[in-house]
Formats: C-alpha cells, structure tokens, sequence
DNA sequence: TCATAAGTGCTAAAAAATCAACAGTGCTGT
DNA sequence: ACAGCACTGTTGATTTTTTAGCACTTATGA
C-alpha cells in the first residue's frame, strides 16, 4: 500500500489533516468546530471517510461515534512536518531554522527550557566527535 | 486588500507556492520543471496568473518572460510556516519543536553551528531577565 | 419497550480547480 | 524588415473537490 503523501491533499482535505494532528484524535464534531467556513457535519462526515480511504486516517468506535487517529504516527508526522518547513524556507539549513524558531518565540522561553536546549546542543556536540 | 491566506490554497497553488519560497522567484518553465506530474505549460501560467490575482505573487518582466516573486516576504513567510508547525505539531511549543529540530538533523550540524546556536540561547537568556 | 436523539454511509448535484488549445505579443538574429 | 521562436492572456471543456440530502444504524432514557 502506498505511502500517504500529505501534499496531493486537496483543501478541505488538508484543513481537516492539520486539525487531526493538532487535536491528536478527533470526531466528525470536533471537525466541524474546528473548521474555517464550516461546511455541514454530513460534508465533513464525507471527508473524513475520504481521507480513510485514502490512508490517512482510521478509526474506531466509541459508543455510537467515531473517533478518527491519523496512520501516521505524531513522530513521523513531526518530522516530515520540519523537514518540509527547513527545505522550503531555510534553504535546507536547520540551523537557520532553529535561530528563527527562537527568535520568534524567545520571550516565551523560560530559563528551564533554554537550559534544557543549551544541554542538548551539548550532546549534539558530543555525538559529533 | 485582504492578506493572502495560504491555507486557502488548492493543491496545485499550494505545491506552486512552495516552490516560489525554496527558489526564491521562479518563471514558469522553473515551476514546470519543480512540480510533480507536471502539467502542460499552459496550465502552469494559467496556475501563477490566478497566484498573482489572488495577491500571492507579483511578477516584473525580464526581457519576453515574467518573473514571478511572492508578495509576502521571506522572512515573513518563515515565521507563518514555522508557527504553523509548531502549533500543529508540538502542541504550540517552541522548545519541543527545537529539539526535534536538533535531533532531526544533528548529524548535519558542524561544531560551528552548534557554537553559533549556543550563543543565541546565551543571548535569549539575557534578555530574559 | 420504543420514541427520540445522535450517529453513520451513500449518492448525486453544485462549485471549484485543473488543464490544454488557440490567439496574440514581444524578442532576436539574419 | 521580417521570419521564427519564446513568451503571455483568455477561454471553455474536463476533472476533481466539496457539499447536502436522505436512508439507515446505534445509543439513551422515560
């Protein structure tokens, strides 16, 4: 069976993926909460039983509704996700993305996690000799 | 004039707009030759006329052919794409999302980058306080 | 139990996206 | 100048996406 490959998604499709691994598990429901210009639940109904068919998602039953998971796990999806991200606007530099990231969020950072994060560069630095 | 929103981009958009940002400006043949099952010629600049209505590239001429740029800047760009995978995938946290960063990519990093990304949570930490 | 509410699958219509053909315009070199 | 080449703009047909309606199933509680 072929891979999923997140980028042949069309729109919808691609809207309801992102709300799926932000929520981790999700229902027709939540979807529909979550959507932007929400259609009906029948149509996000139709999507995500595409998006089954298609691999993306399986589900199984809790009580009378469905709770959908993506087939990808989180990991593998994380990776794909910055892999994606660095080769398109970073030139493929992941040091160049992680300066970003933390000049984008710096004041968000608290001491532990720059400490957590000074001691991870450390082992990198190990590792590499 | 209403922001180009990227998350309203169909599929074929989308995978042309990604292609803008890793090559930095493009002309139509560039994009025919990036996109995946690649349609005819045609097609592609029926696909950048409808970008550039939609206020997600601009284009200047060079000599016979138009020079496609996108309207939003790079740097701008970057930050929008790596919020976006942050919150989606590491449940908005820049710090998660940095270590999946360096453990994505450890091996690819020079002792120089490490020492250059040190210094930068040095400086974010003085700042801090 | 059984009426009601909350789900689901399927289908076909409507809307949007995708595409290629064709006609027109601007370069380039002889 | 003008023939040939390399582009672009527009249009309408085709394909895909997106949607809602309806029929059916499963849980709930009076």
């Amino acid at each position: 069976m072929p891979r999923p490959s997140p980028n042949q998604l069309a729109r919808r499709e691609r809207q309801i993926m992102e709300i799926v691994y932000r929520l981790g598990q999700v229902t027709a429901a939540d979807v529909l909460a979550e959507l932007p210009d929400p259609p009906s639940y029948s149509a996000v109904r139709a999507h995500l039983r595409i998006l089954e068919d298609k691999g993306h998602l399986r589900h199984s039953r809790d009580g009378a509704r469905y709770v959908f998971t993506p087939t990808v796990g989180r990991e593998r999806a994380r990776r794909s996700a910055l892999t994606q991200v660095v080769r398109t606007f970073f030139d493929g530099s992941a040091e160049q993305a992680v300066a970003a990231l933390l000049d984008l969020s710096h004041e968000k950072l608290s001491d532990g996690d720059l400490d957590r994060l000074s001691a991870l560069i450390d082992n990198a630095r190990q590792e590499g000799r």
